[in-house]
DNA sequence: TGGGGTGTTGTTAGTGATCACAGTCTGTCC
DNA sequence: GGACAGACTGTGATCACTAACAACACCCCA
């Protein structure tokens, strides 16, 4: 049943004798080549059971020249979003018959991220999903190596990279729009940090919103998508006269917001309302339960399998695609109408 | 520099022919085996430069016989805990030299979990992590195949696998303790899923101070870790007469019945205390910020991948381990004296 | 001067699978 | 009965690398 402890695992050539046949034969049955007899592919098979052979993916791969096995570069997994992202990645990836190998970058830069394509083109991944929503790691993904597909997700569109992100610019629309429509009369901003791509998106979505509606665009405050920037941020702006509405880029920041507020006794909604951005599964436990902009992370990884399998099934006349995921928005109790 | 558009990329023959050298003495310069003169050396490696070579990797693995790629078998990696942990994994993984190749399972279950380990045997991993908090994986792994090291992290230590894990009956004791020591004449507890060893050790190690100390012992409640089930829970402990103190399994679900307390009006920590465990980066910032235990997930991945290289390294005989890494006591503004 | 060791390089044989091609065995049709 | 097609099976080459061994030059020392 199961290969004896110490002795070198069975290969084709084992089963191929003790099943009476030759090894292309083996491989055949193997490959659900059509043109084998039903009672060879048996005896075959029961060969295969009782040697407890597995069949050696790297021989494969030499001559096939493929490794089913795709690369994924992440950027600090541990957060909500990217983990999310990952994760989708990864059950599409499998889904379509494909191994996934992670590098996990702690910082991105172009040097880090050339580093981990060079890394993963060199156990010859078929195909690589670069997870670079930071600005500066558009320069390493422009020169990448042509022989290798790569697709980006939320990344900018830099070289010849197809892009799959969720609808940044979107999402701060519908949060701002819904502060507006809610008759404040202008709504604040803490941004994240300003070379994420996501961050940068959210600020011109919100920014767009109030010049489209001829509203003061305030300054806005940028952290670090911690809940402790978040908190700094908020105690900022409870300090500052007028404000009666927020929308932070992150979950994690408005959290952090909203503790700054109850400290100095600013009551959301009624004093401040607050939107965020991800919907983590912790938001509608918050105090309180806080409206927010939901990113569909699963379809995001599904999407960006989808577009990086079509990449490298056209082979050479290929063309960019951009994939657009769209956001959502969730309404709960952080936000009120504005009252004078 | 880079290889030209359309062309198969080089091989080691190429650059031998090109450094006019053997393709051996290529594969002494790039394996850094001594007896190579300098100067031939700096032939090679110009060559290699020149047309902008890359090792084959699967050609390499095929006679090498490893892959320098370790398998992670994770479950629901979107959640901080495992999301960390698997983070640590492929951090010191790749320190250590290592790919890492990610499995996610949606359920874990004996079926999962051997299927994921079959799928990295065939890709010929040298070594398996398996992130499997619940008890339902365990005898998955007793039933593993000889031939591959595997390492358990926060499993049981069912067959011959070594296992990394926090002390999760010392973290349940601090905090229980903690409770105690505050003046509360017992704790409640919501505890996590029943099949997650996670779980059981948290109600083990929160049942045996009470038993210590003479305590009456509540029957506990229990969720799925989510927030929501936090709640619900919380929402029962609220209805019930006589509860000062309450011991969370997780600060998901703590976050839920904060929640809970606070719609019913009841004050933590005036009236309630509560201890959560993880320390999830929220918790600093929850209503009233969190006091909990932290577990350094980091750690569990770094000593996991030392104890996959150990036993990688011994060969025939190893003995199993057992490395158990020390929670850590976070107080903070969610618990009180007991007042009468 | 010759023998042995050492440093450096090349040659040949493997690794375990797939691919291309050739060969055998049927059965059918004229 | 022979030609031919189609189903089935086997043989040898190939993928890109490393391991093992052989070959050669050189130096040292007896």
């Amino acid at each position: 049943m199961s290969p004896s402890l110490g002795r070198r695992p069975p290969v084709m050539a084992d089963v191929a004798t003790r099943a009476g046949v030759s090894h292309q034969t083996v491989s055949r049955v193997l490959n659900d080549h059509p043109n084998v007899r039903a009672e060879t592919r048996d005896r075959v098979l029961a060969a295969i059971r009782e040697l407890g052979y597995r069949r050696n993916m790297v021989a494969r791969a030499l001559v096939t020249r493929h490794t089913r096995t795709l690369g994924v570069v992440g950027f600090d997994t541990t957060l909500y979003g990217p983990a999310s992202t990952v994760y989708g990645i990864e059950q599409a990836a499998r889904a379509a018959g494909y191994f996934v190998s992670m590098v996990s970058l702690k910082t991105i830069d172009t040097a880090g991220v050339r580093d981990a394509l060079g890394y993963l083109a060199e156990q010859a991944v078929d195909g690589i999903v670069v997870v670079a929503p930071q600005r500066s790691a558009a320069p390493a993904l422009a020169g990448v190596p042509t022989d290798i597909p790569v697709v980006a997700v939320e990344g900018s569109h830099a070289g010849d990279v197809s892009v799959v992100s969720v609808d940044q610019v979107e999402g701060a629309r519908l949060a701002t729009r819904h502060l507006l429509d809610l008759g404040h009369e202008t709504v604040w901003h803490i941004a994240g940090p300003a070379d994420w791509l996501e961050a940068e998106g959210r600020v011109d979505g919100w920014r767009e919103v109030l010049t489209a509606e001829g509203r003061p665009i305030p300054e806005s405050l940028s952290g670090d998508w911690s809940p402790r920037s978040g908190y700094e941020a908020g105690l900022r702006l409870a300090a500052t006269p007028g404000v009666t509405a927020v929308f932070v880029a992150n979950d994690q920041m408005a959290l952090g917001a909203l503790r700054a507020f109850a400290e100095l006794g600013v009551r959301v909604p009624e004093q401040i309302s607050v939107v965020g951005f991800d919907d983590i599964p912790e938001s509608e436990f918050f105090t309180p339960p806080l409206t927010t902009i939901r990113q569909d992370f699963g379809a995001v990884g599904k999407y960006s399998i989808e577009v990086l399998l079509r990449r490298m099934e056209a082979g050479a006349e290929w063309s960019r695609e951009r994939h657009v995921v769209p956001p959502r928005f969730v309404p709960r109790a952080s936000t009120a109408p504005f009252r004078t």
